[in-house]
Formats: C-alpha cells, structure tokens, sequence
DNA sequence: CGTCTATTTGAATGTACTCAAAAGCGGTGG
DNA sequence: CCACCGCTTTTGAGTACATTCAAATAGACG
C-alpha cells in the first residue's frame, strides 16, 4: 500500500476513523518524479501539499545574483511546499526538485479544503506539522546567528544523518549557508584528525 | 474595551458568533508588564500564548558566550510565544521581555485546549496565524543568506517602521543578526548621502 | 568511455567581528 | 529640576571567518 506511510505519518497526531481515513486517501494523487526533475517552479502558483512516500526533494530559492539557497529537504515520510504560494495563492520564489527518483502523494488545496470542512481534525493535524516547522525553522535562525559553519555543519550531520549519503555536499552547504568551497575546507580540516 | 483589538484580529481570518466571542474572551487574562520586566525566562515551561494590546515585547535566547539573539518583536495586535516550550511543554530557551510598558491577553495552553474543543474554528485561526509566522520566518532565512548587513537592516526598516521609534538599535541588530557596533557604522555610511 | 558536474585546493579579498575608548542619552534620585 | 550614573551609540584599529576566483582532480551518469 502506497497510502500506509502518510496515514501513520498521521496518526502519530490526530486519530482517524477508517471512513476519514478512506475519504482522505480519495483526496491523493500519487506521482513520480524523476531525478532533475520539478515538481515546483519559482512563478508558480503552488497548488498542492507534498508527502513524499520514497526518494527525496529540495526547495530552494534563487536569488538575484543566481545563487540558489535551500530551504529544506524532503526525505520519505516529510511535508513539503512553498508555504507562502500556497497559502496567499500568489506565484511563488521556490523550486522543487527531485535529487532522486521520488514517489509522492500530492493533496491539493481544494481538496485541503474540503478536508477541513468533512474532517475538522485535520485542521488540527495541519497546525501541529505547521507547528513543528516553525519551531525548526526558528531554532535554525538562532543557529545561524549564534554557530560558526563548522558547528553547523555537524549539527547537520547529527541531525538529518540519512540526508548525508543522498544530498550532494553543495546542497547541504546551501542549506547551512555557506559556499561548497569552504565546506570542503572544513570537511579536510577535521576529517585529518579522525 | 480592551478585547477589541483581539476580536478584529481574529476576525480577519475566521468569524465568531457573539456567543463564541463571548466565550473565547472569558478565557483570557489581562496581565500589565513593566518596562524590563519579563514574562517569560529561559529554563521556564511557556503556558500561555501572549497578544500585546499595548506596548511591545522582545523574545530573545541567549547563547552559551552570553550573546542575545533577538528572535521576534511583539508590538500590539501582535501574538507571541515560545513555541517549543508551548508546544513540547519542556522547558524552554526564550526570553520575553517588555521594551516599555506593556498591556498584554494571555491565554492558557489548557485554555486553548478548551476553545479548540468548544469552537474548532479556532483551530484554523491558530493554523492560519502559524502559517504566516512560519511564512516570515522562513523568508528570514532566505534573507539572511541572501543579502548583506546593510540590505537587511533597509528591509527591517521598511518592514516595520513603528519599531525604528520603539526599539534600541541594539535590538535591531540582534534581529538582522549583526553586531550593534556594526551597524551604527552601517547608518553612519547610509544616512551622511541623506 | 566520455562528458559534465561535484569536490578539492590555494591565494587574495572582503564583510563583519572584537576590543577599546569616547561621546551621547535617558532615567532616577537627590 | 538638575546632576549623576548607567546604558546605548559612535568611532577606530586590528583581526577572523568565510567568500571569490581560478585551476586541478575526482566522480557520476548517460
């Protein structure tokens, strides 16, 4: 069952019945996405909440002088989207791609919607994972302010430990906020000690 | 009446009946903070989400060399809160502090329990307001990999101009994530073209 | 197997920090 | 109401962490 993962990606928060189970799954589409490819463009109008089933995803930005900065990686079993397209329903600033063959689930906000008004409780469900973003997204403000790279680095490294062997080393310099030339600068350094 | 600023912002994002108004402003308390008094500590478990209808706040963590990182003003009609605290109700890392004398609504995390239960639209009010904090945040990242000291400090500006009044430099560079030596030489530089 | 992209390495540079000291400002008490 | 004290802001010199640019090497995919 492709559809075994996000229900109990689910049920660790709210508790459903099997009939709202069974209506929540109607609301799925299941796609593949291939390595390079997207399934998000900056422009876009972002229609759709991702949970990615296998593989993984990035979303990253461009800025003005074409560098990109990732925001965040979606292995199996995550959420993803560009919240502020999605949400406002203007186009968006983000880029999602594929850096492995992926399998996902997509729920479009129609249907979101449409879930919220049969399945009131997964406006709870969407607040707690909305929550728990936050509070990442925030701690990693402070990190950025208050850890050097390196520290950053292996806080990465303790953290996301499966994304080490997937994410190219490029990417997870984006997501830290430092150049790939001076990540491997620190990689050198510290790996000569161990 | 002081619950009218909390009703208008509630009711941009959902409509309440009078009844449920009613019974939403019963579970709020009214509490005064002085100028550098705090209503929450570090080390504190968060109980209460706070809206300011008076005054402003600063919530702020500190690192381990004492440094404070400044991680969201509170001015009024605005909502504020440790959100790891609140949610895990572990012990948490932010400060919140009153920058002047400040008139707040606090209501309890059990209290909010509650008004999910009698009024689930509320649930979505809250997912709505997490939803654009998760949004700026998540922009501020992006920003602070994407543009330098300067620029940022340009965009605070604009941003939120009742703040440049309120709130001392100093705190104004802790939330752009520069040294306040640093950018009293920035506004040096800016403002002699002006 | 060849090409394209990712990683490594090095030298020069820059943005922002640290430390120190002086000047400005505001709140508090006499 | 003024003067003082403490905190904020300014200014300067020296420094450091991380960047940029360039080139060589390694690795991965088609």
């Amino acid at each position: 069952m492709p559809f075994e993962l996000i229900l109990q990606n689910i049920s660790k928060h709210i508790n459903l019945t099997k009939e709202e189970q069974t209506f929540f799954v109607s609301l799925l589409h299941v796609k593949q996405v291939k390595r390079k490819h997207f399934i998000l463009k900056e422009g876009e109008i972002s229609k759709d909440s991702i949970f990615v089933t296998q593989g993984c995803l990035r979303g990253y930005t461009i800025d003005r002088d074409g560098s990109e900065h990732v925001l965040s990686f979606a292995p199996a079993n995550w959420w993803i989207g560009d919240m502020y397209s999605l949400f406002t329903q203007q186009p968006g600033t983000m880029n999602i791609e594929a850096l492995v063959d992926t399998d996902v689930l997509t729920l479009s906000r129609t249907d979101q919607e449409k879930l919220y008004k049969e399945v009131p409780t997964f406006e709870r469900f969407f607040r707690i994972i909305i929550e728990k973003s936050l509070v990442s997204s925030q701690q990693r403000i402070i990190d950025n302010f208050s850890l050097t790279a390196e520290e950053r680095y292996h806080k990465f490294c303790k953290r996301y430990p499966e994304l080490i062997e997937t994410v190219p080393q490029k990417q997870i310099a984006s997501f830290i906020g430092i150049t790939p030339e001076f990540l491997s600068k620190l990689r050198g350094r510290t790996h000569s000690g161990k």
